[in-house]
DNA sequence: GTCTATATTCCGATAGAC
DNA sequence: GTCTATCGGAATATAGAC
């Protein structure tokens, strides 16, 4: 019997998983395909081309991934009370949360492959679709750091996005101790981000 | 007649080139001989296959590179005026000067697809011949910050680094204006990454 | 929708002449 | 050391039977 889902699903999950191991590149359909336990063409048939299989990979996370973030946003923007901490543990925490879900943990390493790629078109893409995103949350920043000019706090957010990437995709040299439950492991990492990433977008 | 330099040489650059933009599946022997301006068989004459020759690649930056990073933190390294910025400065303008020279900035990105790779071989080769620059740094940081316990400054490096790797590799969405200097930005990048990176570092 | 079979192109690597 | 020619295989993609 084959794994659960229908074949476009099974195509997805296998391709997340491949993405983040072996890359765009280095993923073929034949390894995919064979992993998803479906059959050479179906690539093909369902997506249209491997292209297309990639930008349906990002699709199905981002979107419910970024109306999370944008509705823990909504929640907390523009109060009186709000901290920087609070407004990156909206944009954190729904990463983290994905990555309890199975292999969801996987989507942040194919994410920062993204990122390292360059692709103008996958660039063009995630812009397109997701930027508004990042936009409403460096609105926020703003609200929060008004001493900072505009240059200053496109510079801090930009190397939170690095550090917040490299720690999200797990590539870190820090490794879970065997003693440490996934769960808790996840939550460590999100509280030293939040606090390290606090400290430099707020520092003097 | 062929751009100046031997035959390895010329394949090493133009093979530095392609890797950055294509990555390593990406860039094809094919592309990188014909960029090169030498015959495809010139690969395997002289570097045995292609994999040893994405190890030459790192090779001839990183013995520069970290040399000139061990220099410049043994001038400063356990003086009593020490900062953490200092620290931080010898870690990244080594790597600032590298991108004067012509081609070696794209270096930074060859550098940031092989954190992105998760390759175990590429990882062992690197931590085997580079890991004590590393762990010089991070003694040094412990010098500096003793309030802070190992896991919490190993937990705090660890993010820095992946700033660090995300802003040198030029991938952020801050764009250089064309009325700033190429010397200029890269020395405003530098500014900005230290004084985050000590922040991040140094929070109580 | 799923399959087999195949078209076409490209890959890394090498043999052997010069 | 450099070249041509080619091997053996794997890649994406598609045509057409079921």
């Amino acid at each position: 019997m084959n794994s659960s889902g229908s074949t476009k699903e099974r195509i997805l999950a296998a391709a997340e998983v491949l993405f983040a191991q072996r890359g765009f590149d280095g993923a073929s359909l034949r390894q995919l395909t064979a992993a998803a336990g479906v059959n050479l063409a179906a690539v093909n048939y369902h997506f249209g081309s491997k292209e297309k299989l990639v930008e349906q990979v990002f699709r199905r996370r981002l979107d419910a991934l970024n109306a999370s973030r944008l509705a823990a946003l909504s929640r907390i923007a523009g109060a009186p009370d709000t901290s920087v901490e609070d407004v990156l543990d909206a944009y954190i925490r729904p990463a983290l949360d994905l990555s309890h879900d199975g292999s969801g943990s996987l989507f942040m390493r194919v994410l920062a492959r993204a990122f390292a790629e360059h692709d103008d078109t996958l660039r063009q893409f995630l812009s397109a679709n997701y930027g508004h995103v990042m936009r409403q949350f460096t609105a926020e920043f703003a609200r929060l750091l008004p001493q900072l000019s505009k240059p200053e706090l496109y510079w801090r957010i930009d190397l939170v996005t690095g550090a917040l990437t490299h720690a999200m995709s797990g590539f870190g040299m820090i490794q879970r101790k065997s003693d440490v439950s996934e769960h808790a492991h996840r939550e460590q990492t999100a509280q030293h981000l939040i606090r390290f990433a606090a400290a430099g977008l707020s520092h003097p």
